[in-house]
DNA sequence: CTTCTGTCAATCAATTTTGATCATATCCAA
DNA sequence: TTGGATATGATCAAAATTGATTGACAGAAG
């Protein structure tokens, strides 16, 4: 047995488990203590784990659910006032009654707040917006089902028949990587697929993007422009890219991150 | 059992209810109370919780977010100490890398605790049960889709063809209103159809349930007891429940819920 | 006021884990 | 094949963890 086979090993057995013992790892590898200690030792050094007493647990990448509750704990402080502001504009359009669905995204979860005070039909394939509008609401919470995937923080199922294909709403709320002349564009495969699952249980397609998306790009498109019936972004929007949203015919409707807004705030 | 586990448990514990008691977390992880003491302290250096007398808090005081947020307000704390032992009797029979279903309930949801430092593929109606183990855990979680009910606090969807469907166990975890030569009984329509969706989806039915359920008698019939694996009670249970459970060829698990009990069944 | 109970810190013994050392085995190149 | 370098296994002392015991202390009960 090779070293380089020993640590695939213990790696493997420390993402399968919270904690291995120097034990488990013996009798998996059929070395001794003293080298499997030698070989913690090394893949400490390395960062591929970190050592514990009796053995080795995997390195937990930031916690990104674990802290305060608070979900996308990275991205959920960048241009927040923006977001805000864009989520309010887009629970304006809704009235209480209305079954709508929202993708989950950090755009999308500032949603949350105004949302407090309505009485609506929501179906969301986000964890953290339903827990948020669960505890927070008393809006009807209706939840796709599947595998909970934490770094994104959505809920996805493989399989075409799932409950998902029973809601069908009014309007459909979604945030995007991207938006340039070729449509909407997502970064992760995970959240394309999620999000086509969605697209066409809806009437209306509502994009929440701030003014920054415009100019980036990404890798993966997921609709084109003529299925988006409304965009939502902030002020500071490039006048190429309301151009291209006239051109495309969609509605474009701007929330004003300034303080004009907030004395009418909705109770 | 290590520190690393041992830590998991109490945090996961902590956020439970408002206080746990070092006996409770002595019963939970089985080590002496000296030991919880100094995990505590651990614990309260790295200000992932507080220390109080008796015991320890969580960090973030009880988030008093309405009815619907503590799960289960009112039953919760009801015969905790079976519930708890129960349920650890349920977790010991599993193993890591195995796949269960885990139904809706006060006592199953005490297996989030256990539970906590495990890394197996958990399949679940329950919101909270998810919740908890989504932030404490590392836990797979699959989500069965559909719509909240905030009272029962599971997620059921009327259609046949959900996710549910797809997804398959070696065993399926559930409690019960009461147990009867009948089979097992339950109170809320609700509650059945959610049980009833789930049941066929596992080879092995296991059902937790404390000794007070067998004078219990509900209205509605969910399931007899021929199709019931495994029950685990607690030590209190009439001699003539168990010779029933004896004559319907089930297996019963009695746990102890004393502090000195078989902490050597892992592995 | 006394007694009792529950909690906590300090201490000690038992056990486990670790680090270090050394002898042996294996591998690679000359 | 030989020589040297490296990896491995075994052994043992040091260090860390744990469980049990003890006494101190605070609050409740009598």
């Amino acid at each position: 047995m090779h070293e380089k086979e020993r640590h695939r090993i213990i790696l493997s057995a420390v993402q399968d488990r919270p904690v291995v013992t120097v034990i488990d790892l013996c009798s998996l590898t059929g070395v001794s203590e003293a080298t499997i200690r030698r070989d913690i030792s090394t893949l400490h050094m390395q960062q591929k784990l970190r050592r514990v007493r009796g053995g080795a647990e995997a390195i937990t990448p930031p916690q990104f659910v674990g802290l305060a509750g608070r979900p996308f704990a990275v991205n959920e402080t960048l241009r927040i006032a923006e977001k805000q502001a864009i989520a309010r504009a887009a629970v304006d359009l809704c009235e209480d009654g209305d079954s709508i669905i929202i993708n989950g995204g950090t755009t999308t979860f500032q949603m949350v707040h105004p949302l407090a005070s309505r009485r609506m039909q929501i179906f969301t394939n986000s964890f953290p917006i339903a827990e948020h509008l669960l505890k927070h609401s008393k809006n009807t919470i209706m939840l796709s089902g599947g595998a909970i995937y934490r770094e994104q923080n959505i809920i996805l199922s493989p399989f075409e028949n799932d409950v998902t294909r029973n809601f069908y709403a009014k309007r459909m709320f979604m945030g995007a990587q991207g938006v340039g002349p070729l449509g909407l564009m997502e970064a992760d495969p995970l959240l394309i697929q999620a999000e086509q699952k969605l697209i066409g249980q809806a009437d209306e397609l509502v994009v929440l993007v701030d003014s920054s998306k415009f100019s980036q790009r990404s890798s993966l498109v997921l609709c084109p422009l003529d299925r988006v019936t409304t965009v939502i972004t902030d002020d500071r929007i490039p006048d190429k890219a309301a151009a291209m949203l006239e051109a495309a015919d969609v509605t474009m409707i701007v929330a004003q991150t300034g303080g004009a807004q907030e004395d009418e705030a909705a109770s």
